[in-house]
DNA sequence: CTATATTTTTAGATTTGTCTAAATTAAATT
DNA sequence: AATTTAATTTAGACAAATCTAAAAATATAG
C-alpha cells in the first residue's frame, strides 16, 4: 500500500497530462519531469506490474482506476498544504509550489484530513485549482466560463452555456467542442476579446460574449 | 548542501545517542536506527568524508560542528511540527511522532521559521522536550530527572527520557503527565525507590527506572 | 597474558531509480 | 511504397542505501 516518492511524482504528473479518454506519451511524461525517455519507460514497467497504470509498448498509457485514487490523494496534498502556506504563513501565491512539492509525499491521511479541517475545507487552492475532498471527489465550481480563467492555465471545453444555433454554427466553424484544450494567452482590455491557443493550431481571437459561453473545467 | 533523508536520520540518532563528550558505538546507532552494523559503518565513511561525523575504526564517533548544525536543524523541524500537530489539529500528544518523523525533513528553512512564528515561538514541544531557535540555540528551563531532584523540592513534569509505549503506559497509569507536580519524599536506599506526592493525591513509590525517565524542571 | 567472546569492519550482493548509447517501432515525407 | 525522421524501448552501467556472511580488531575472563 505503500508507494515511493518516485512513484507518487509520476502517477501525479501522468494525472496532469491525461486529457478525458487521451493518452499519455513517454516523452511528454520525460519532459513533465524532467528526466528521461529511457527512465519513464523503465519506471512504467513497474506501474504496470502494480496496476497502477495501464500500459502497453509503443501505445501510450493512462493511470488505472487505481492510479488515479492515489493521483488525486496527492494532488490533494499539494493544494490544501499550498493553501495552507499561503492563508496560515503568509507565503506568496507564486513561492509555495516547490515546498508542497515535497510536503504532498507525507502520506498521513489523518494528518490532511485534519488540516482540511483546520483550513475550514477551502474549495481550491491559492492559484485557483480545485482541491479534491477526503473521498477524492472534486465539487464546487468546477465549471466555469472561459473568461474566468486565468492565462496560461490549461483548460477543457466541458459546455456550451446558450446552445442557440448562432453559436453552435460558429463554435463548429472555429472547430470547437467538447474536450478541446484551449490556454488563453492574452486578454485585450479594450474590447474584452481574448487570444486562445489549441493544441497543434495557430493562436486566435475570439469575442467576450464567445468566452462567456464556453464553459471549461480544469485538465483532470 | 542538500543531504538525504536517510543521512539527516542517522545524524539525528547520533545527536540523541551522544552524551557530552562522550562517543557512540556502531552497534548502539545500529540499534536505534533498526539497521545493521555493516550499514552503520557504511554510512559512517561517507558521513565522515563529508565532515560531518568525527569517526576513527573501531573508535567510536560523534558529530562534527557541522554535522551537530545539520542535527539540530532536523529536531527544531520535528518538535515544531509536533507542537503544531498537538495545538492546530488536535492531534493526541503520543500520536505525533510518527508524521512528525516524515515532515522533519521537509527542507525549507523559511517555512519552518514562519511556522515557528504561526505557533508563537513555543519553547518546548508536546513531550516537554526543548525547541532550539532559529539560529540552533537552546534556551528555557533547565531539565533534569527526577532522581537528581532533592527531598521536599516542588518540581514539574517537563518531559520523559525514553518514549517506549512501555513508559508510557505506566505513567498513564499512574497519572503522571507534563505539567503534573511533583514533591520528591523520601529515598530508600535499598532498591533507591522514590517515594512522591503530588497534590490531592496520596503518596505512592516509584522505581529508579521510573523516575530516571522523568524529566522535571523548578515550578516557575 | 592467553583464550574466548563481542564489536566492528570488509567483501560482495541486492534494490531502486537513474543514465547513455544503441536498437527497434511508429510516424511523416517524398 | 520506400525512405527518412522521430519516438520509444532495450541493454548495460552507475550511485545510494541496504543486507549477509566472513574477517579483523578490541574487550573480557579466566
Amino acid at each position: 500500500m505503500k508507494i515511493s516518492v518516485s512513484k507518487e511524482n509520476y502517477l501525479k504528473a501522468i494525472f496532469h497530462l491525461q486529457v478525458p479518454n487521451g493518452t499519455v506519451t513517454t516523452n511528454a511524461l520525460a519532459a513533465s519531469l524532467h528526466t528521461r525517455p529511457a527512465s519513464v519507460t523503465d519506471m512504467l514497467k513497474k506501474l504496470k506490474k502494480e496496476n497502477l497504470v495501464l500500459y502497453e509498448k509503443y501505445k501510450g498509457f493512462r493511470l488505472s482506476r487505481e492510479g488515479r485514487k492515489l493521483a488525486v490523494r496527492i494532488v490533494r496534498k499539494h493544494r490544501l498544504w499550498e493553501y495552507f502556506l499561503v492563508e496560515k504563513l503568509q507565503f506568496g501565491w507564486d513561492e509555495v509550489h516547490e515546498v508542497a512539492e515535497e510536503l504532498e509525499h507525507i502520506s498521513s491521511k489523518k494528518m490532511i484530513d485534519r488540516l482540511d479541517r483546520f483550513l475550514d475545507f477551502p474549495q481550491s487552492d491559492p492559484h485557483g485549482d480545485p482541491i479534491p475532498d477526503s473521498q477524492g471527489r472534486f465539487h464546487g465550481p468546477e465549471q466555469r466560463s472561459l473568461l474566468e480563467v486565468s492565462v496560461n492555465q490549461p483548460v477543457t471545453v466541458c459546455g456550451i452555456a446558450s446552445q442557440t444555433t448562432d453559436i453552435l454554427d460558429l463554435l463548429q466553424h472555429k472547430q470547437i467542442q467538447l474536450g478541446t484544450r484551449i490556454e488563453v494567452k492574452k486578454i485585450y482590455a479594450f474590447d474584452h476579446s481574448i487570444e486562445i491557443k489549441i493544441p497543434h493550431r495557430p493562436p486566435m481571437t475570439i469575442s467576450e460574449q464567445l468566452a462567456r459561453n464556453i464553459l471549461v473545467k480544469n485538465e483532470s
